[in-house]
DNA sequence: AGAACAAGGTCCATATTATGGACTGTCGGG
DNA sequence: CCCGACAGTCCATAATATGGACCTTGTTCT
């Protein structure tokens, strides 16, 4: 069992790329994928075909398919693609394993309640965060800089940075270089060196802190939580107006944040009941490899 | 843009038959379907093997590329197949569209708190129906027939009665043959006779009647709604124990029930902006077929 | 008007990719 | 120690996915 890295020397030099054996299968879900990051207006033919890298026909033949399943539906006015019915009612099964979102609901109501500000779940997803979820507060004037589904690189906003520092070197490294492009291009005030000078910051600080980057005085705060295995779940954030994060309100936040942080991690504690020593770093779940060659 | 239905002669017959040109995609993708109606424990290989009619390597290189892209995870343990986080990413960002969930919540909530028993939402997929969102009650007895994301065949349940009856003649015929093995084989009390008179009872009575068939005592009365265009969009459903479930209290539930409907379908209103007047009852949503040949 | 463009959608010969029969490795029970 | 059941893998073959060229529809510019 323990016979994980042993590579055979007759490893058939053509497999060493990536060679799925799947390809088109994995070109559908990239697109799916690609789809996904627009989840408000859907995407028209081109950009995904700009985007995928594929050609017209090859990415609208994949499309159909993906509409047959009812993942994707396609607006009929406008044309555009975007995630069907079936990619939400997929999402609602898949949450009885994975309901982050179902377990966090109680520290978000409850940050909400307690400060009146908004409070948001953000998980990781490869480079970037996506905000799973936003609770409001009640105070009457609130923030929308962050809606639910929306996402940014990782670094950009509290709840993106909290779990970008709390992402070890080697992985922030390729993250950030990973990014480098669309933060120079559409995230002005996020260049590399100025998340990378947040991110020593926030590890200082145990908490993360947007002081209005993303919108003039909308303002976050944030903390990561971890499984137990070490990586990173997600974070919680609470983002409120500029005159509403004086320093001594950050203490006070940054404590509620960590008392939640707290019994996330509580929450989740069960999950991994499986004694297997694994290197708590692996980036991805990862297939099971058995057999020998790779 | 009339001109729908003109088949040209010349179209290769071989087409004709669901040649899709993307098999492996539809397969892959029927995986993903089969995995899913099993969310809670996971199906190991061989069932997802024999419940797909695919062969061993076909299965296991096609759940390969799901696993990579996420949508997969596999249990270490059991190694048992079962929905992965991306899929939960996925439904949430897909909910900005598909919101039925979030718009149902408030009808939901008010009809467990008002009956001080347990509500359900419950949408049609495909033959089967499945409960979304299960939003408990006060009342100290409840029963626990229904979980979320749990599927049973169309007329199994008050939510899935009340859907099928919500079919046109022709759809009800059809599901009710596709699903006689199941029906027959898991679900006894349930022969297709006993749901054709659930149905001619159901549409009589304008609500759905769930009188303990399927768990002893557990009664349930449900509803259904539709989108502007006539489409069945889901139902609502009330579960209580049969002492709570008097004539009286029937007709008093199957108010609420109407009135939480017809601010579901106020809900849904503004969906459908589109003037077009395409034949309503078309069963799916269907890719647009621009071209001449089919 | 009409021409010119852009974007969506489709065809079909080709070569790459997916397929599945046969095989190996691993666990648990007797 | 052997057996059966199950997970996972190999590789020649056949079927499938690919993408260059093309067609159609709607929009903008003269």
């Amino acid at each position: 069992m323990d016979c994980r890295e042993e590579r055979l020397p007759h490893q058939s030099a053509a497999l060493g790329a990536g060679l799925s054996g799947s390809q088109s299968v994995d070109r559908a879900l990239g697109l799916l994928s690609l789809i996904g990051r627009e989840p408000a207006e859907g995407l028209p033919l081109g950009e995904i075909v700009a985007g995928s890298g594929l050609n017209k026909p090859t990415t609208r033949r994949l499309l159909m398919a993906l509409m047959r399943a009812g993942l994707v539906e396609q607006e009929p006015q406008t044309r555009r693609y975007c995630l069907g019915e079936e990619a939400f009612v997929l999402g609602v099964l898949a949450a009885r394993r994975h309901g982050l979102l179902e377990m966090a609901m109680d520290s978000l109501r409850r940050l909400a309640r307690e400060t009146q500000d908004t409070s948001f779940l953000t998980v990781r997803r490869e480079t970037y965060a996506i905000c799973l979820h936003r609770e409001e507060g009640t105070y009457p004037v609130r923030t929308h800089a962050l809606q639910g589904g929306d996402q940014h690189p990782l670094g950009v906003g509290a709840g993106s940075l909290a779990i970008l520092a709390a992402l070890p070197d080697g992985d922030v490294d390729r993250i950030v270089a990973a990014n480098e492009a669309a933060l120079l291009a559409r995230y002005p005030g996020f260049a590399p060196e100025a998340i990378r000078a947040d991110i020593v910051a926030t590890r200082e600080r145990g908490v993360s802190l947007n002081p209005g980057r993303l919108v003039a005085s909308s303002w976050g705060i944030g903390r990561a939580f971890r499984y137990p295995d070490g990586r990173v779940a997600g974070a919680l954030s609470i983002a409120a107006i500029d005159s509403r994060m004086t320093p001594a309100r950050q203490s006070e936040l940054a404590a509620l944040l960590t008392r939640e942080a707290v019994r996330m991690e509580a929450l989740l504690a069960p999950m991994f009941l499986s004694k297997r020593g694994e290197k708590p770093m692996a980036a991805k779940p990862q297939p099971i490899e058995t057999g020998r060659a790779r």
